[in-house]
DNA sequence: GGCATCAATTGATTTAGATCAATCGCACGG
DNA sequence: CCGTGCGATTGATCTAAATCAATTGATGCC
């Protein structure tokens, strides 16, 4: 449904300007994944000059949203966002959903307007680089371009990983799929990665995998009943990721 | 299937070496939508030296095979290649055609490998550029730099409408869908976009679409009957453009 | 604390596409 | 010119997931 889209305003006016004493690219601990990761010391305070920490975006706050120019590049600091466009039929078609130290927006370094919608699924911190400052810098700085060339290289890959799953068919395959994923990038930021709470409803996993909810609901009951997972409503808890893995990686053939 | 890859070698020795008199990316048609785009005539140049114009690939030869270093990155000059994984089962995935002018084996780049294959689907012509050649030529020049963002961002928002198209489920929609999407890409380099020659199988169209080769003849037989395509095997006309793109476009509630 | 609301689960039925199984038709080599 | 073989088509059946429809459970609000 698109009633997010109309009824939530973007968000807009800034609470603080530019980064605080205390909030830097330098003591955050998302450095590592994020646009300045590999600057010395003194690029990377070139590149703060650029960055805006934003006030929080409450659930359901739009980041940006499609149509509208693009002018900056963004940061998750913590929360989350999905990432969505509206098919012909007015119908939601989830793109992605980021976690910390995910960089998105990236279509305003080279088009002018966003092709999709970000919304916010809880509340959420990002960073906002305008997409000016970043197009200067890059030319400037050999570890902000490879980061860049990087950054979006994984995000094809994640998005053909995605295709991929769409064309096997199985939905309980694709629900392991998408947990593992998610265990995987949370361990990347040294979460826990069997037990967490999903930021997104069965609506979005459903959307995300190509499927109906119900169908979702099912695969998680599904699964639950093997003993592969525990599934209370949003809390997760993988009971043998192993057994998952070997669900998705090796085929069902037997 | 994996035969192709383990029966077929990779492309190796060269045959020309440096681009030759008569064939230089000032000379080609397809300059407009490859890398060296927007570049002067003396960055274009240096550009030249590091480009190799490499013997034709017969049908089946593999351009690139995953798990081995990726040490180029390559511009289609004529002809069609697919890339695809192999999935646990050893089925094939395709997850791209590409077509002159296209840009492949951008992962070259960044990683040290490549996460996939690439086989010719029939004779063609590309060129090679050295990965290492291009690293250094992208921080001098702003316009490579510019095109080369623009390209592996065209490739993303590519990968993203491919997976919106896997989550509609209905087979003669994804069949449309890449139907028109052939025409377009066709239209951008000045050729037919109503009557042309697939070169791509139908187990290829299966396979990038997530059906299965029966499902996509059927789907060719049906949109035949109702008269908005021809199809006679590889040979396609697309005789109702606007009806396809209705279909794709609006919804098919009625 | 109880009721309203919405998300999630579960059940019954339908259906699109997968799967299994023949042909068909065209290109190629003898 | 006629087989041979592979790609494509067509047909019959089966099945996983969509759809339709309650029901249950959680969350927040008065």
């Amino acid at each position: 449904m698109i009633q997010n889209a109309v009824g939530t305003p973007v968000s807009r006016v800034p609470e603080g300007g530019r980064a605080r004493a205390g909030v830097t690219c330098g003591d955050c601990g998302l450095l590592a994944m994020c646009l300045p990761h590999g600057l010395d010391r003194k690029a990377r305070e070139s590149f703060e000059q650029c960055v805006r920490r934003r006030r929080p975006l409450q659930r359901g706050e739009m980041l940006y949203v499609a149509g509208r120019p693009a002018h900056s590049v963004y940061a998750l600091r913590c929360g989350s966002i999905k990432s969505f466009v509206v098919d012909p039929e007015g119908e939601e078609v989830v793109q992605a959903f980021y976690l910390p130290g995910e960089v998105l927006g990236l279509e305003g370094l080279v088009g002018d307007r966003h092709d999709h919608f970000a919304v916010a699924l809880e509340p959420t911190l990002y960073c906002e680089i305008p997409a000016h400052a970043l197009a200067e810098l890059v030319p400037r700085h050999l570890p902000l371009q490879r980061q860049l060339m990087r950054i979006v290289n994984r995000q094809l890959g994640e998005s053909r990983r995605q295709s991929f799953i769409y064309s096997r068919r199985e939905a309980r395959l694709r629900l392991a799929t998408f947990l593992l994923e998610l265990a995987r990038r949370r361990a990347a930021r040294r979460l826990s990665s069997t037990r967490f709470r999903l930021s997104m409803d069965r609506r979005d996993i459903a959307s995300y995998l190509g499927l109906t909810l119900e169908t979702v609901s099912r695969g998680f009951s599904r699964l639950q009943s093997e003993g592969l997972i525990e599934s209370r409503g949003k809390a997760i808890t993988l009971l043998q990721p192993r057994s998952l893995a070997a669900l998705c990686g090796v085929g069902d053939h037997e």
